[in-house]
DNA sequence: AGAGTAACCGAACGATCGGTCGGGACAAGG
DNA sequence: CCTTGTCCCGACCGATCGTTCGGTTACTCT
């Protein structure tokens, strides 16, 4: 057969244990030495599958961007009513935070230091433009309050949205990927008072 | 007079100084030569003023965090129905992180990786812990949503507040404090559709 | 004028940083 | 058997880390 047993590392394997190092103590807070003793290999071993510190960086933060950029061509975010595309692109937002949550948790809390952690900021923003042109398309549609700022309103969704990555974990029953997606939608869409 | 000209520093000048860097390179990120360069002393000279580092950090977060707890001590956050004591507590948030933003900014991106991020961490989660009460409170006199559990509605209104830090800029005119604290009260309590 | 001290500096400390290097163990293929 | 390539290692590199130290200004008080 072509593929034969993995019992080594990949650059893929290692990515994700380096990504649960970063997410525990930071990334400009790990060390090399930290992530050898996490992987179990040396610290030399480490750059046998991959460049360096700021490849796994680099490769993380494009998987969450994929992932996220990926929800825009989904069809129901490109066609229909704006508050119906808003609404499915956030329960997808939620999807995609918590599926791939130890990379789009990184990607959140990149600061800018490299170019790398630039151009992850640049795409991140480019991402937080295309939602909230759907946020004033609804808004013109008369579907969503009008005396809140479209730019405003956006960057608190986002808020909100974002930070699931700070407490949700997906291993114990403590909380389901779907009672999560709820809850969101109904928090942004309607707020904590009793429903109308 | 006992207050002589002040043209030099002082632990807390130093700090305002410091806390703009981190703010800017992340804790980690930020060496002690990256603050001798901001603040136009020597490295050295730094500590003069201050222990080191840990004890920059330190003072941070202690303001940030007795800013958001001098909030609960507030008489309308003690007495009057939960769900108004919720509001206010909310929109005085709003207040503190702005009126605080360098600090709070370092406190909410605390990871944990020494004993005063530890302590740090601690003292936000009783905060939470706090305000989830008041909510809690607001749920059982059936002024709140009862459908969205009440730790998931405080993380997810927590998100949105803190996120703010992300940012909001007081310097140019680009947005007022007032501003802010109603939108988030509009869309904590009533959420994006058109006001009922 | 002289003493005391707050504020500051350059040089250097041991430790650790991200990364390099030459080579060893081992399995596959001839 | 020997070669080839994967996977890994310990030792080491120059640079930078947070911190310390001895010493020099410059201002205040008597």
């Amino acid at each position: 057969m072509t593929t034969a047993k993995r019992d080594t590392y990949t650059p893929e394997s290692l990515l994700s244990v380096a990504v649960q190092v970063f997410n525990e103590r930071g990334y400009d807070g790990t060390s090399m030495e930290h992530l050898s003793r996490a992987a179990g290999i040396s610290k030399s071993s480490i750059y046998h599958h991959v460049a360096g510190k700021e490849e796994l960086l680099r490769r993380a933060v494009s998987r969450a961007l994929d992932g996220l950029f990926g929800i825009l061509d989904e069809e129901h975010a490109r066609v229909g009513r704006a508050v119906e595309r808003l609404e499915y692109v956030v329960r997808r937002m939620v999807e995609v935070l918590t599926a791939e949550l130890p990379y789009v948790t990184l990607l959140l809390r990149v600061r800018g230091n490299t170019a790398t952690e630039r151009w992850a900021l640049e795409r991140r923003r480019e991402f937080d433009h295309r939602v909230a042109e759907l946020l004033k398309a609804a808004a013109a549609d008369g579907d969503v309050r009008g005396d809140v700022e479209v730019r405003l309103a956006t960057r608190l969704v986002f808020g909100m949205i974002n930070s699931i990555v700070e407490w949700y974990r997906p291993d114990g029953r403590g909380m389901g990927e779907r009672e999560v997606a709820d809850a969101v939608v109904q928090l942004v869409f309607s707020g904590l008072h009793r429903s109308r």
